[in-house]
DNA sequence: CAGTATATTATGTGCAGACATAATAAGCCA
DNA sequence: TGGCTTATTATGTCTGCACATAATATACTG
């Protein structure tokens, strides 16, 4: 027993035997170590690793103990919608709406905290899944951060793809909602409106100015998957 | 320039001012760690840690890269039901609709690989913000693997908070759908039938065996909220 | 020239020791 | 007793070194 990973093993085993229980105030690194028979620094990394999946609450001089109500964590990845579709074993399309440059309405100013009158670029686009819509993307992009916006040729290159490549982030937001689709989405993604959809809604930051915003509607019946 | 962090920041910074272009080779942590005058397991920490973030790929012998195309992983934290409303400033209520026992229906079994005839706890619950219907929680548990799942009294503690800390789970999965609330569901919670809500369905698993499937409704309007 | 054995290389991890830091406990003084 | 200072303690992290492991490049052999 001298590897990171059997410790976290053996640590997760007694928690799930509740020989640790819930609450409870785990030996120090120091003792475990001895106990292992290795060094502190290969607990502290089992034991880290643990308490950033939120199984352990960890704080200096008061120890370490089993997190009394750990809350579950779901991941969920957002890959590039090519990849997403292509991963579903679907051939891939992509079909722009329109594409607009002017000032925005106030909902979208006020989610990108920009002022009034700067003018943003609006793509509407569609993603198909062989030949079939799939989604429906809304975004504004902020061209005064990212260079070449205006210009780019989101008729053959999707926003989506584009941005990765041109506009790096460095954090941003997400929400997640159920909506009776309206006619205009509705229609796009040729299905009855006020169906009920799935809308992502994504804005993110290159440190304190808005790079894009954008909604991705899907359609009725998308399925939303993750592990925990 | 000698904790992980600020070379952490350091690699961010360049792999955000393009510095490093997806796709390139970075140097090779020997070569950082002179360049940033600090030990090698320093700039591994950094790296790894960034590595897990999704924004490198890192292979033995082949060295580290920037991500052509980083996938985003969205972190979505599923607290206790009572956390959840008491933290949006609301007063948590309760209320049990129906217990039953008996064999499950087919798509239940088929969730939980569970054999035919083998007798689950069905349990309709109601979680409450101010006194207003907040989800539904409707939940299917396997008495066989959660011991006193049959004499637990539900209509004081939920199964939510039961289970959390007389179950532990060693993975589970979860799922997000937007769907038209059937007439039950949306009378529970007060709404018009064919709304759209937010259903999240969680099974969660003891190594093998099936522990619960729950599937948690959500009133039309109610948002997932998560950071990137 | 194809196929296999071997060397090389970058990351992955372990160890012992040291010091840093945060939080608590103990001691002290008014 | 109340409020301040000081010791103690557990975690957090850095260092220098070593060896493990995986993937690739090179040399060798039939």
């Amino acid at each position: 027993m001298n590897s990171w990973q059997e410790i976290h093993d053996e640590v997760l085993r007694r928690i799930h035997t509740r020989q640790w229980k819930p609450g409870d105030l785990i030996p120090n690194e120091t003792d475990l170590a001895q106990e292992f028979g290795c060094a502190r620094a290969t607990v502290n990394r089992a034991l880290r690793t643990l308490a950033e999946t939120g199984l352990l609450d960890r704080r200096r001089k008061a120890g370490t103990r089993v997190t009394l109500h750990p809350v579950g964590k779901a991941v969920i990845e957002i890959p590039l919608i090519r990849r997403d579709i292509e991963d579903r074993g679907a051939r891939y399309g992509y079909r722009l709406i329109s594409r607009q440059i002017g000032p925005a309405p106030a909902s979208i100013r006020a989610a990108l905290r920009i002022e009034t009158g700067t003018p943003l670029v609006h793509l509407l686009a569609c993603h198909l899944a062989d030949a079939r819509p799939y989604l429906l993307e809304d975004r504004w992009i902020n061209p005064a951060v990212v260079l070449g916006a205006e210009t780019a040729d989101f008729t053959r290159i999707s926003a989506n793809e584009w941005l990765l490549t041109h506009a790096p982030y460095t954090h941003g937001n997400l929400t997640i909602a159920a909506e009776p689709l309206p006619p205009q989405t509705a229609a796009a993604l040729q299905v009855a409106a006020g169906d009920a959809g799935l809308v992502l809604t994504r804005t993110t930051w290159d440190h304190a100015s808005a790079v894009t915003t954008v909604r991705l509607s899907h359609r009725p019946g998308h399925l939303l998957h993750s592990t925990l």
